[in-house]
DNA sequence: ATCATTTACTAAACAGTGTTTATTAACTTT
DNA sequence: AAAGTTAATAAACACTGTTTAGTAAATGAT
């Protein structure tokens, strides 16, 4: 059968060159840039082919949020390997706010597009490693809330609140309501209210 | 010039029926389902008078942002009526939470979308809302700080704090992002945190 | 009242989008 | 060699924003 299974290997490899293109077009042209008929003239074949492989499009832009998270994993590595807990919020939340301002296409499928999130609905799938960094965003809080000793937090509502204070940092940044309202000065004052965010909360 | 007054008249006539028509659209279908053509079909017009009336779609969805702040402006009028300045912070938060969760779609307009603020750089005209909204934040930071006697923090970095944390928890709402990391709680949890966000900030 | 001009409007086209259907061409199996 | 399966596509459908050329009516001047 080692001929089906040549097959199987081709379906695969024109799989990831249908993602390995809509990757390229992404970054190059951003998430509205980035059409079926586009994917399809960059790997040579016609759109058509394009829904053997994939049943929508919103289906693509689910595996790419997918690698997005790869790439935010990366920027994450100083944060995975620091074990002071307080230390390590510092770092998940610098490097949460690099990557968000160094990768708006990707950080929009992971974190505000909805097309990728009406795939899950659809298809029953999961977003299973955003969870994971909530989950490890949360279990830091949990440290840190024990080695500081702060009483009254929950350890969900510490990591919700830091997690949507970068959260909102970085699409204000990314959007240009930040450059608007404070001209030339947006790119510096993300740092420094994030410096402060984490101040704030971990004040004794 | 009687004549030419209600040939102005009428003009303008046509300019609101063309917004009206816009605005139940985009409370009906959403920003997605808005199309000019939809307008056209609606005001009974052809596509093609749309553009004598407005350059492009950006200048429509430009103008339904500046009716949104209109919007928001509802939400905001005990807060504006608050002059205690840590209530009236409370009163803002909340505000803008409720009015985020209660109008997504002129939320996006208004704080996510790129498209109304192609039209500002295009046209050269402003976010004169948003900065006075920002603008009265900042103020009542201001104030805040004097009355709670706060030490090192910068009236401007404290409004972006709190800017960014309600815009995040927000948007993290309207995007599932929350539904999916903590089911069926996500609304429970937004008011939850946002009460826990200003009272970690205003902490003696 | 007639002719010229301006105004208001639109039909049709252009270039694009996601997606589906019918068909062809090639390869596999019997 | 014939039958069956598979992979790929051309062409169409129903949309999108926008532009162009042309029409019909209202106005202005003579």
């Amino acid at each position: 059968m080692g001929l089906t299974e040549r097959k199987e290997r081709e379906k695969i490899e024109l799989k990831n060159l249908i993602l390995d293109a809509a990757r390229k077009i992404l970054l190059a042209q951003g998430q509205d840039g980035l059409s079926i008929r586009k994917i399809a003239d960059e790997i040579e074949y016609s759109p058509a082919t394009i829904y053997l492989y994939f049943p929508d499009k919103d289906a693509i832009l689910h595996e790419l949020m997918e690698m997005g998270f790869g790439v935010m994993n990366e920027y994450m590595k100083t944060a995975y390997a620091e074990i002071d807990p307080v230390k390590r919020i510092h770092n998940i939340g610098h490097a949460y706010i690099r990557f968000g301002l160094e990768n708006k296409d990707w950080y929009e499928l992971m974190f505000n597009s909805d097309k990728p999130m009406k795939h899950i609905e659809k298809c029953c799938e999961d977003w299973d490693q955003g969870m994971a960094m909530f989950a490890f965003l949360t279990q830091t809080c949990k440290d840190a809330i024990i080695k500081l000793e702060i009483k009254n937090v929950e350890k969900d509502i510490l990591a919700l609140h830091l997690w949507s204070s970068v959260h909102g940092l970085v699409n204000l940044y990314l959007t240009e309501r930040l450059e608007i309202v404070k001209r030339n000065k947006s790119s510096e004052l993300v740092t420094k209210t994030l410096d402060a965010i984490i101040h704030t909360v971990f004040r004794k």
